[in-house]
DNA sequence: GTTATTATTGATAATAGTTATCGTTCTTGG
DNA sequence: CCAAGAACGATAACTATTATCAATAATAAC
């Protein structure tokens, strides 16, 4: 159903390639960087249409979309506030619970986003550092 | 520290008295039927300080921030696709859980966000009376 | 209790992220 | 080859939010 096109194929190479949460402005730059000059309609318009195909998958962060592989499997998210690095993590008794208080609430689930925001190892490594020099 | 004024404490109040999760427009709306005529940059400024001062709290919800009451215990909320309505849930396990996870990748949470979406029960029954009639 | 200082307000301009418009280009089937 | 539809790029428009700035209100200093 959905048309590949090259500009299509680009976006989606460079999500493939790497394991980054990535939102449409820093996307057009490593597009831009690598060549490829695909005007940012396209590239939202993109990222809509491989998502729908379910060739990438979305989420919300804050106030920006971000896209990454649809390529493995579910995961959870959690958020460094200091550097901005998003790590991935899965919780099979998480998702069980999620399922049971869905089920509870007579709430035909579909999705869920769970984001767990704080400082991450390498953060807290590095203030504790600043603060003994 | 903060400063309580007129227009603060009316969008506080508004605010205090609903369950609801407001976002900026709709207190707009609300606050201007009430007889209250705030301008809009004012309530958006009176959010960020009723949030940073704790009197009330904040959320992101797909590409736009809500805001409830701040004197209730921690909760997620499972958000309806179909109507928009967005109902609360707390559950210890996944409290704990998420607690765990964060100590196995030597996170320090701060916080987190738990959106399950989906059908609430109300839109589900709806719907099947939609496809019988 | 007037004056100086500071914070807040409202109108509006500006910004960020995203979507819509529109004329042109690229496919693809007949 | 050519018509129909999809996608493209440039850019205008739109939504949510923040910044600017002059006017006003509250607070503190004398």
């Amino acid at each position: 159903m959905i048309k590949l096109t090259a500009q299509r194929q680009a976006i989606l190479d460079m999500i493939n390639q790497s394991n980054q949460h990535w939102d449409a402005e820093i996307l057009a730059r490593a597009l831009s960087d690598a060549g490829h000059s695909i005007g940012i309609a396209t590239i939202y318009r993109g990222l809509t249409a491989l998502e729908q195909a379910g060739l990438i998958q979305a989420m919300h962060l804050g106030d920006k979309k971000r896209y990454e592989r649809s390529d493995k499997a579910h995961h959870d998210h959690l958020v460094c506030g200091s550097c901005g690095s998003i790590e991935e993590f899965f919780d099979e008794q998480i998702e069980q619970r999620q399922r049971h208080v869905a089920s509870q609430y007579h709430f035909q689930m579909n999705g869920h986003q769970l984001l767990i925001f704080g400082i991450c190892q390498q953060c807290l490594k590095l203030s504790v550092k600043g603060e003994q020099s």
